[in-house]
DNA sequence: CAGTGGTCTAGACCACGGC
DNA sequence: CCGTGGTCTAGACCACTGG
């Protein structure tokens, strides 16, 4: 639900609507954990829809780890509670902080126009006179910077950009400004030894390996427009992730 | 498909079916990357399905990374090729270990039946007197021992336990012997120091950290049955992932 | 404009769980 | 046996792309 013009709209689909009621309603443990969730069909009556638009809402809840199905008995709710959430996926560095609800901050340490490199053009898969934004950002909290943000962005996609937009959400940026959409994104996640660079930005005390995050990040198009690494601290350096079997 | 009474059937879905089909052109490059794959209409025809069960092939393709849906234009075929393929999700030791094709050696290191301390005891909500399976196995390729594997089994749903058949492998026997059904699991990531155990067991250079993913894994009926903990040596470590931006 | 994917529907049949 | 979820279908309408 979004607010337009004073109003209080649900201009998403019926099934996202769906989706974010009941989901709602699992983290305020209105419906909680060990219950069963209404049957398929009982849905479908209570928000007048079809058994296979409840049957949609129903997947993206299972796939987010809110019910598990159990075919013969109905849907149950998992507890959810106490598990850290949504840290997979492709989240922004703001929309985590705001989850946590720690003191962030961050710090613009480079921002610049170049030309990509051999490493960058064969990552990227670019000519060596495509024009590159590169953006350097650290992230404190309490004191201590613990993740070192670099950036490399393709000027034909991002033909603008400011300390300032670097400095408050690349993504709100890019998604809601520049209005692209972002389609998926290939992660890579090493343990690595700390470099000069790491050493001149965080707050390395006793630690000396980074956990290295490296991504590809692709518009909705196919096309690729972004690299980023983003090195953190190891030992403030967490993952959590909820999986599925996949019977295939 | 699979093999029975010397017939060739195809017992799964037909959306499965289709998936299948079509992710094994994509992988042998049958159906290059770039281009668009047939319209849903058309794959109805060929198929001879409906275009909603189309629809579920495209999905699952789409969510793992094997195409991209555009509207109004069609699913172009993503470049699948250098991609170092499903280490995220569930995946089993020997699933990875075929995957990659190295020779790698599994030795059990510790097997006996306990009950749980205070940690365990709250981490898996169990009763003092629970009886559990410990399982300790370390994975070893090219000489060098890099993976400590830490399990505990509820003995309720796995009765029975041998050294041989965790040296085999472990969700083999759980899936296809005892017919239990893996559900999901949760998981987290973290780097810690390298502690006595490890020491003991793992090949540690100059190395001092480990990658520690521990795991609670839930049946197909939310009982949890397992927690295990894999710990890894830093530099050995790698962690693929394919994700895809929820616009919710 | 025609063709594509995105959503939603109503109805059918099946497989499984539990009484 | 009934009620549950799992699959599949045919058809409708919409939103977007491209010529």
């Amino acid at each position: 639900m979004k607010q337009t013009r004073n109003v209080t709209i649900m201009h998403e689909n019926k099934f996202i609507n769906i989706y974010q009621d009941l989901s709602s309603k699992i983290r305020r443990a209105i419906l909680p954990a060990g219950q069963l969730l209404p049957s398929e069909n009982e849905l479908g009556d209570q928000y007048r829809a079809s058994r296979e638009t409840i049957r949609k809402a129903l997947a993206l809840l299972s796939r987010n780890g809110y019910i598990q199905k159990i075919q013969g008995k109905g849907s149950v709710v998992l507890d959810v509670s106490r598990f850290d959430f949504p840290v997979s996926g492709l989240t922004s560095f703001r929309e985590l902080a705001e989850h946590t609800g720690e003191q962030w901050k961050t710090t613009v340490r480079q921002l610049i126009l170049m030309k990509p490199d051999k490493k960058l053009q064969q990552l990227m898969n670019l000519e060596e006179d495509q024009n590159l934004w590169k953006v350097i950002r650290s992230r404190t909290v309490g004191g201590e910077t613990v993740i070192l943000d670099k950036d490399f962005l393709l000027l034909d996609t991002v033909p603008m950009l400011t300390a300032d937009i670097c400095e408050h959400s690349l993504y709100d940026y890019i998604e809601n400004e520049l209005n692209l959409k972002i389609g998926f994104a290939k992660k890579q996640i090493t343990v690595e030894e700390a470099n000069e660079e790491d050493r001149q930005y965080l707050t390395l005390s006793t630690v000396s390996s980074v956990v290295v995050v490296r991504s590809l990040v692709y518009l909705d198009n196919t096309q690729l427009f972004q690299f980023t690494e983003s090195r953190h601290r190891a030992d403030k350096f967490r993952f959590v992730d909820f999986a599925r079997r996949e019977h295939l």
